[in-house]
DNA sequence: CTGTATCCTAGCTGATACTG
DNA sequence: CAGTATCAGCTAGGATACAG
């Protein structure tokens, strides 16, 4: 059963149920790219800004600094000279993954619907 | 699998994998908050905007409108004097019960999570 | 290589009033 | 009852330049 009217906070954000947070924290331009990504596995700063066609490095470190702040991703920063920076899933981003692959199987449905049912 | 690099096109905005295309459609402040009330079912125009919390006239309507030209969400009209419209979930909306469901677990273990992690 | 800092704009959102 | 119209404010996002 899908809850409702419950008040949830974070960040100074309310929310009316747990769905709206969850889609709080993928909601953004470039969150669910990012993600997918990192589903693949650990990546580089670089890499992500290579593989990621059109972002900038200002929404790059943004949204990635986000996703940080959730739990979803962890940052290991390498000192060394030039820097070296890896991101990967957290336990919990990895439970993401399911979510993922079922939005995905959506969007490929909801593709050919377009095509027949308009 | 989590595909990514193909584009994706619908109503002039790209994306980059079908996953993004899922979640531009519930992206909007109020579009999850009003999938969850059709998902218990049937309900009127005034239900909504009885039921959901500081959403105003133009937003209801607006997200409705984009929700039905999505092909989510079912617009029945009563003609009759008052009108009576009544609003609910296709197939195509359905389809979103799971996902709907898995969020909600997710974003009650990631309220849990942020109060034992930070 | 991996970021910040500024500045700027489009578009989303809300308040309010009006309508069939 | 179930909307639409208009106007105004805010904020997410992008371009660009600078920095450790």
């Amino acid at each position: 059963m899908v809850m409702n009217q419950t008040i949830y906070e974070m960040n100074g954000k309310q929310f009316q149920c747990p769905i709206e947070l969850s889609v709080s924290i993928f909601s953004g331009k470039w969150k669910t790219t990012i993600i997918c990504q990192l589903l693949e596995g650990k990546k580089r700063y670089g890499e992500l800004n290579k593989n990621i066609v059109g972002i900038t490095h200002k929404m790059l470190a943004q949204q990635l600094r986000e996703l940080e702040e959730a739990g979803i991703v962890h940052r290991q920063v390498y000192p060394a000279t030039p820097p070296k920076v890896e991101y990967k899933l957290t336990v919990l981003g990895e439970g993401l993954r399911p979510i993922v692959e079922y939005l995905q199987e959506w969007g490929k449905h909801f593709e050919s619907s377009m095509s027949t049912d308009p």
